[in-house]
DNA sequence: AGGTGGTGAGCTTGGTAATCTTCATGACGT
DNA sequence: ACGTCATGAAGATTACCAAGCTCACCACCT
């Protein structure tokens, strides 16, 4: 954990012959340092010039980082007084640059709940609406996503893949921009979730199941059918979930024996 | 609103002796300029160089405005060949700066329909989980929310910040992270619905009777009637956002003929 | 002769650095 | 207790260098 903290400065020392995109990897490298309280909620960051020196790069990369923190609201910054790191209920927790930050630390959020909780009331909506709604080209893309769920069943990451395609296309076919933007959080949730359920094959199964069953019920233009399978859809979800989160917290309490 | 246009040149010109906030107000510039479509979707930006001159500031300035629109979506630089504006459908609009800069253009967006229906499918859900989750201070302060719309009856600001005060107390009250997220766009949704709708006055008389209900139901920790209040909450809110999108576009083929 | 591919100039953004201005803060003196 | 002023940090400007994307041009091969 000593190297941790100097990641970002391997990236810039190590290949001293090309520059490649500090900017996002200093902005990240910052981010993931507050989301790991190397930088606490409540706090003030160190000095724009102690940052320079911290990560190695000019003040103006550490400015538009700053900028960009502060855009997505993680951080405040006071006029000649200093950044300070807000909490985080006022972070952009919609941004997918903010979920990517705060990537496997969302266990520690009490947000996979939160997601599932909006997901059941969105997605049973956005299916309906793809029932109304959707166009024959969205729906073959449903259905191609899944096929690549079924043909991928036995490859997490593949698997894992397609049906965040599967998802975001049903969004894209319920033709409202609200339910697109939320395109972020669903990801996380199923990035989460099935990572950890994946010894559960079974289920992967039944799910593949659901989805078909709902691409069938946008094909009749069933709207009860859809929102029906969505929820029994996020049925399975929830029971992933909680597997995932027992998984990541064995003991309990397993905030307390962190590295 | 053609003085609009040159806001931010009035702010640099019109006190050379005091410099406040610039980078803000170029930041809000640029992008209204954006939803103006002075620069449209898919058209590059005009180069570095040449926005400093437009606006009256520095590059630093322009390029942290930059960095700022492009963490929204609304823009993407291309190394060493410019910046492009991107889709609307890419742009954060749960955002609320975002928001803030499409102002009342948000009618040319097709986007209050959109919030309506995510609405419907959010606000049930949270009314629900506020019935039983809610503290009675939070219970509380919907209460002040709720008497500070009856008695700003008559002013239409002070009435539209107190029904937009009582739906953000209920977010808060539902514990839902992501639910409270979404604040921004009912936040939108009640500006340009209410402003629209202000001369029909009884109708506001039939919303603060709901509201009341509805406190009273999370009050009584009843989950049925307060998801049952809040749909009809937002059945008002339908009548009156058809209400305004009439009265924005009088002719009904506003579209038709821009230039 | 014509098409193809390599090459280099020029332009534009990415990044660095030094410098000045503006004020929020807190210590100091009245 | 209150006003004043020094201080230091962020806001902003300026200038410059680095690097790579474009494109036009020219040589070379067919």
């Amino acid at each position: 954990m000593a190297v941790e903290g100097q990641e970002h400065l391997d990236i810039v020392a190590e290949r001293p012959q090309r520059r490649p995109r500090v900017q996002k990897n200093i902005t990240r490298a910052i981010a993931s340092d507050i989301c790991a309280e190397i930088f606490p909620v409540g706090t003030f960051l160190p000095r724009e010039n102690d940052l320079c020196e911290r990560y190695g790069v000019s003040r103006t990369v550490i400015r538009e980082s700053l900028k960009i923190l502060e855009s997505k609201g993680m951080v405040r910054g006071r006029s000649r007084v200093g950044t300070v790191v807000c909490n985080k209920e006022e972070w952009n927790i919609l941004d997918s640059q903010v979920l990517e930050w705060i990537g496997e630390r969302i266990f520690e959020f009490d947000l996979l709940n939160c997601i599932l909780e909006a997901r059941r009331a969105i997605e049973p909506a956005a299916a309906e609406f793809a029932a109304e709604r959707a166009t024959v080209q969205e729906i073959a893309d449903l259905e191609r996503a899944w096929r690549d769920m079924r043909d991928g069943e036995r490859d997490v990451a593949g698997f894992t893949e397609a049906d965040v395609a599967f998802h975001t296309c049903l969004l894209k076919a319920s033709h409202n921009q609200v339910f697109l933007q939320l395109v972020g959080i669903i990801q996380a949730a199923l990035k989460f979730s099935l990572h950890a359920s994946n010894e559960a094959a079974e289920r992967r199964d039944e799910a593949i199941d659901i989805h078909g069953e709902l691409v069938e019920a946008l094909r009749m233009r069933d709207k009860s059918a859809a929102r029906d399978c969505s929820m029994r859809m996020l049925d399975l979800a929830a029971r992933d979930l909680s597997a995932a989160v027992k998984r990541h917290r064995p003991a309990g309490a397993g905030l307390l024996n962190n590295p």
